[in-house]
DNA sequence: CTGAAAGCGCTTACAG
DNA sequence: CTGAAAGCGCTTACAG
């Protein structure tokens, strides 16, 4: 079954191209078409069922109404939800996403970028790997739109979209202080270079200092990206055994998962034996047991703002003036804390709103 | 910064588009152009970062080498790791995939079926709402390529890739009863005229019967999808003070999470006050407390065969011949129903395979 | 060995 | 009020 274009109306109506199109674009009355001979075709369309060809139209028209997405990987909750508001945020002005998995991979990251500009995206939204300054500022010389998320590249000016990781990270070890812990583990992830990684280790160092507690760098472990579980089992016996910790702050909710595990594995009560809280919440902790005391972080609001940031460069071909977002985050207090010891429904626990 | 297009390579080599067309496709050779044009073509091609426009060719082939894929939400797990995996399938021939989430809207799902069209998709893969018969029926008249996953249509046929969801609910029901439950409740989502909901309930009809085990429909509770954390509570408050419950088997992860939530509410231990267990494994269940028994689907697999379905269906045209797929699921054994009660460390139990 | 031309399906300036 | 023509950037049958 062929697809009707809209040369397929004209012949039958015995017009011309030029008339459908004005007509079914809506700008027949503009261009002074006949009240009937619009009626006509309009009919006709319908009754055909035509729909245009979206693609000839991108052609002629040079934008795709499409949008590329870059994370790490689809499938983690973090990215999936924000994909999620991407998508429905998108969707609501007309544009449609494609997705891809860069798996943190600098290299496959520029291929994705590739791909996605051969196809003519209109613009780019990327969760981008620390790799790719270059190709980032290459973007940016050659006007093409696009919003970082979740990161951003230190010295290259771009639109971005990120969250308060500082004073995030600073509220919860903070929180951790003043229900009495002072030997607080930091663990955070291996390319440390990772800006939110970073924000979010200071963070922690500040709150220690503005209690007077010294900042024990032995209590700091960065984990290799690849071997998580092991790596965390063997430093948090370590930190456990010859250190003294009282609790324990994962800097992103891969490492908290992991972390959990072990946990369990070494048969610690939580909080009794051993305090946990994460940077990052999801679904998870909180039907976690015990619910996890975690940093929030706003990922329908991420979506939307690197969307409308992104589609207003579109539409205004705005060159040079960059947005730039900080989000705030929520402290969720639940028991993995021991904050609220007696309480058993977690449900009932007051949020605690940072900034 | 205009992009390049062949026009540019070819007047600034003095020939024509067409043979720069013909270099860079490779088919220098097969055409027989001299070897001394073809690589100034490349040369050139590759000083001046040329990169086909996707949306030209693509209009002039007649295939744009994206798949479409509608799930009912991105961000949730059972979906967003099917679409990853279908991402990455895809990727590898040379096929990209645009996204949207139908929030089990028929209505919603047959525009975003039409915008995929228009937009000249070569396949599409749905994870269909129930509602639309007359609109899989029209894709299938009209030989759009599609497949659709986790659902089907009863009595359309077309391609499909779904798992056992008979024998799985069957086996973790077997399970249950073999560990000495037999009041075992279940409790199923509500338009249970969705296939897969209706499969499983009587998978464990059927596991009752097997073992001279009466099925009482006051057991069986159908949740609607708008209330189910409160339905849930009310439906199992009457369940354990009034039927004596001893087991529950939630027939999807939503009503799983929600389930736990209760039941520590209640204040009710698991699996010593009542066991639990879930239709579909998601990573929460590894990690809560306990970990959770579930029915396991193959994501990946799942994802695999469908892209390889459809794009067989692309590449040969074939018109009739349809592929159904059902994959096996896999018994998650761990703690949640009592099976292994002393043991401790969830990682050493061995998984029980199904089919 | 190479090029002029048609055409994929649209939109829009231009002419009448 | 309406149409012929150009053009978006490709590919490919045809001609020489």
């Amino acid at each position: 079954m062929k697809k009707v274009s809209l040369q397929d109306i004209a012949a039958e109506l015995g017009v011309s191209k030029t008339l459908v199109s004005l007509v079914l674009n809506g700008k027949g009355n503009e261009k002074g078409i006949s009240r009937d001979t619009q009626k006509k075709v309009i009919k006709l369309a319908g009754k055909l069922n035509y729909n245009p060809n979206q693609m000839a139209r991108s052609l002629r028209l040079g934008s795709s109404k499409t949008i590329g997405l870059i994370v790490a990987d689809i499938s983690n909750a973090f990215f999936s939800h924000i994909a999620r508001s991407i998508e429905c945020e998108a969707g609501k002005r007309g544009y449609n996403v494609m997705f891809m998995s860069s798996e943190e991979d600098a290299d496959k990251e520029r291929k994705m970028i590739q791909i996605l500009q051969d196809r003519r995206v209109d613009g780019l939204i990327l969760a981008t790997s620390f790799g790719n300054r270059d190709e980032i500022q290459k973007l940016r010389d050659e006007q093409m739109p696009f919003v970082l998320i979740d990161r951003f590249i230190p010295g290259v000016k771009t639109n971005y979209v990120i969250v308060d990781n500082h004073k995030g990270a600073c509220a919860l070890t903070q929180h951790l202080i003043e229900i009495n812990y002072n030997r607080i583990a930091l663990f955070k992830i291996s390319p440390s270079h990772l800006l939110p990684i970073k924000q979010r280790t200071e963070g922690y160092k500040e709150a220690l200092r503005k209690h007077g507690i010294p900042v024990r760098n032995n209590l700091i472990r960065e984990i290799a990206f690849q071997n998580v579980r092991e790596e965390i089992e063997k430093n948090l016996k370590d930190l456990i055994l010859n250190h003294g910790i009282q609790a324990v702050f994962f800097l992103n909710n891969n490492l908290t998962v992991a972390g959990l595990e072990v946990l369990n594995k070494f048969n610690l009560r939580i909080p009794q034996d051993i305090a946990l809280a994460s940077f990052d919440d999801i679904d998870l902790f909180k039907y976690a047991y015990p619910p996890i005391t975690a940093i929030s972080q706003p990922h329908e609001d991420i979506g939307i703002h690197a969307v409308r940031i992104l589609l207003n460069d579109i539409k205004t071909k705005t060159k040079g003036f960059k947005k730039q977002l900080v989000l705030p985050v929520e402290l969720i207090v639940r028991r993995s804390c021991g904050a609220f010891l007696k309480q058993t429904d977690s449900t009932t626990i007051h949020d605690v709103h940072v900034s």
